[in-house]
DNA sequence: GTGAAAGCGCTAACAT
DNA sequence: ATGTTAGCGCTTTCAC
C-alpha cells in the first residue's frame, strides 16, 4: 500500500522497490523472478513473496531494452474476419500464451487507406521477435522488407517466396475433392475458383486448387468444360453469385461442383436450393476447408485444420527464438476427405 | 550499407547512428522523426532522409521505457473465432493502425489450461496503454485486477461492472425482434436462449435478450410458454440441437422462434429444413446480429455493427490517452430490424 | 550466492 | 533551433 509512494513514479512497482523491500540487490531480484539459478531457495522465496505482495511485474519495455527481446510475436494477415484467418489467429494465440508470449496483430488490406502497408516500418519493426504471415499476397518489395527485418519468419496457409511455409498441399487437396466426385460417377463437373479481384489474398492458393482439379480430371480422362468454370472470392455471397452466374449460362449444366472453399460451397448450396434444385439429388457439391458450419450443412469437404497449422508455425518460431536454429521449415499439413450429404452418386 | 557496421550492434540502426550521419544530436533526431516542433525544416528533411536511408526505426522498447507509453492497446476476448469477436477485432485493428498504434491480443477462455487468466500479471500489465474488453465474463476479482492496472478501460459488446461499455441495448433489440414476430400475427412464439454452459462469455447479454423477449410478449398480452424456451450457446450447432430438442418435446409447437443470435437462428433453419419443415411457411425464425451469412440465408434479424462499436470504443480509448479525460463513456449502439425471408405472416 | 555498475536506445528537461 | 545530460527499469558481466 504505502510502498508505491516511496519512489516518485505514481504508477508501477519497480525492481528496486522489490529489492529494497527484500533487502537484496536488483540483480538478485531479477534472477529470482525469472527462475534463474544462482539464487538460494530461501532468498528466492522471500523475494517472490515480497514481489507478489507488492504486485510487482517487470516492465516489458525495460527488459526488452536490456535484452533486445520483446517476447512478442507478430501476425500479419489481410483479414481477420474470414474463416482461415480467425481460426489460425486463435491457434497462434493459444500457443503463444501458453509460452508466455504476446501476440501483436497486423491486419493490412488494400481497404486500409492508401495501401500504405508500411509494416516493416513503424509497425512490425523493433516490436516483435518473430513474424507469422497468414496467406498474405506480398509483393516482392514487401517480402524484401520483411526479410530485412532479420527475424524468424514463417508463412501459414499459403507459400511466400523465400520463406518457409506450412499449409496443406492445395493441389492434392483439390484433386482429392475432385476424385471424390469422380468416384461417385460424376463426369460433368464444374469448378468454382477461389480468386476474383482480391489483391490481398495469397494468389497462389486459388490457382493451385484449380490446378488440382484440372489434373485430376485429366488423370481420369474426363473432359474439362471451361463453361462450367466460374469465379468467386472465397465468401458465401460470392458462392451464391457464382452459382447464379453458372446456371444462367446457356447450355447443359454440370451434375457436380467442386468449390475452392466451404464458404463458397455453402453459398452455392443455398442459392441452388433457392432456385429449386435439390442437393445432392440434382447437384453434388463439395468444398475445401471444413468450416464449422459444414457439419450442420451436411457439406462434403476436404478438411484442413488452421488452428493446428498455426500452432505448428508458432512453435517453430518459438523454437527458433529459443536458439534451435533450423526449426522453421516447410511442412505440408494434413487434410482429409469428409464425405457428408451434399455429395451423392450420380443417379 | 556500410553504416550499420559502425556500431557494435549487429542488428538495428540506433538514433545515434542517425544523429552521427546527419551531424546533429540525438535530441534533434528524436524531435525530427516524431514531427515535433523546434526543428528547422531544413534539418528535419536532412534527418528524415538519412533516417530512411539507414532504415532507422525507433526502438519501441526504448521509447516505451523513456515515455512510459507503449503505443499498444490490448484487446481481451474469450474467443476470436466467433462472429462478434472477429468482427470487433477487425474494427479495433483498423482504428488502431490508422492512428499508428499496435494491437495486442489476449484471448483467454477456460479452455486455456488451468484457467490461469493471469492477464493483469505478466501479460497485460506494463505492456499496454489501454484495454478494450470484448464480452468477457469477468469475475469480481478479475475486474478488480483490471481496474488496478490504472489504464483506460472500455467494454464492447457487453457491460462490465464498473467500466464504461459500448453495445446495443440487448433488451430493446430482443424486444424489437419479438415485436416483428408479433406484428406478423404470431402468438405462439418460442425463444432460443443464448447461454448454456459458457462461463467465458458475458453472462448478461443472453439474459438481457431473453428479458426483452419476455417483456415484449407481456406488453402484447401474449401468453408465454416455458415449454417453448430452449438453450443454446450462440453457435450454429447449438441452434440445430436446440431445434431438435424443442421439436422432440411433446405437445403443440410454436409458429415462430426468436433466437438470441443469427448463428443459432441459422442452425434452427437448417435443422428445421432437414426435418421437412418449411421456413417461413411452417415456422418463422428471427435472429439478432446480422451475420455475413444472413443475407444469403434470407434470415430476418435485428442487425448490429460490431466493427463500428469496436472502432468507437477504440477511439474513446485513444482520446483518453491523448489527454481528453472523460472520453470513455457508455454508449448504446444502433440496431435495426432487417426483415428478410425467414419470417412471414402467420397463415 | 550475491552485489556493483555499466549499459540497452530513447526522451525530456534544461541549457545555449 | 539545437545540444547536453540525466534518467526510464531492467539485465548482465564481473567481482566478491
Amino acid at each position: 500500500m504505502a510502498a508505491r509512494a516511496a519512489r516518485g513514479g505514481h504508477h508501477g512497482v519497480s525492481i528496486e522497490d522489490v529489492a529494497a523491500a527484500a533487502g537484496v540487490s536488483t540483480a538478485t531480484v531479477s534472477r529470482a523472478v525469472r527462475g534463474l539459478p544462482r539464487v538460494s531457495e530461501q532468498t528466492r522465496r522471500r523475494i517472490l513473496d515480497v514481489a507478489s505482495e507488492l504486485g510487482y511485474v517487470a516492465s516489458s519495455a525495460a527488459s526488452g531494452l536490456a535484452t533486445g527481446r520483446t517476447r512478442t510475436i507478430g501476425v500479419l494477415a489481410p483479414y481477420v474476419d474470414r474463416w482461415f484467418f480467425y481460426k489460425a489467429l486463435e491457434g497462434v494465440e493459444r500457443e503463444l500464451h501458453e509460452q508466455g508470449y504476446n501476440l501483436s496483430l497486423f491486419s493490412l488490406d488494400s481497404r486500409s487507406g492508401e495501401r500504405q502497408r508500411t509494416f516493416s516500418k513503424t509497425m512490425v519493426a523493433k516490436h516483435i521477435d518473430a513474424l507469422l504471415v497468414l496467406c498474405m499476397a506480398l509483393s516482392m518489395d514487401e517480402i524484401q522488407e520483411l526479410r530485412r527485418l532479420d527475424i524468424p519468419l514463417v508463412a501459414v496457409g499459403g507459400p511466400v517466396e523465400g520463406c518457409s511455409s506450412i499449409g496443406i498441399n492445395d493441389v492434392e487437396a483439390a484433386a482429392l475433392a475432385t476424385r471424390h466426385l469422380l468416384d461417385l460417377g460424376h463426369r460433368d463437373i464444374g469448378v468454382l475458383h477461389g480468386q476474383d479481384d482480391d489483391e490481398d489474398l495469397n494468389f497462389q492458393v486459388p490457382e493451385l486448387r484449380v490446378n488440382g482439379f484440372h489434373e485430376e480430371l485429366a488423370r481420369a480422362g474426363v473432359e474439362y468444360h471451361p463453361e462450367w468454370e466460374v469465379r468467386g472470392n472465397f465468401t458465401l455471397a460470392s458462392g451464391a453469385e457464382a452459382f447464379e452466374e453458372l446456371w444462367n449460362r446457356p447450355g447443359p449444366k454440370p451434375t457436380a461442383l467442386m468449390c475452392a472453399s466451404d464458404e463458397m460451397a455453402m453459398g452455392v448450396i443455398l442459392q441452388a436450393q433457392r432456385r429449386g434444385l435439390r442437393v445432392p439429388e440434382d447437384l453434388s457439391v463439395i468444398g475445401i476447408d471444413d468450416h464449422e458450419f459444414s457439419p450442420v450443412m451436411g457439406l462434403s469437404t476436404v478438411a484442413q485444420d488452421p488452428v493446428a497449422q498455426a500452432r505448428l508455425g508458432t512453435r517453430m518460431l518459438l523454437d527458433e527464438l529459443a536458439g534451435k536454429a533450423g526449426s522453421v521449415h516447410d511442412v505440408h499439413a494434413d487434410f482429409e476427405l469428409k464425405s457428408r450429404t451434399s455429395t451423392a452418386p450420380l443417379s
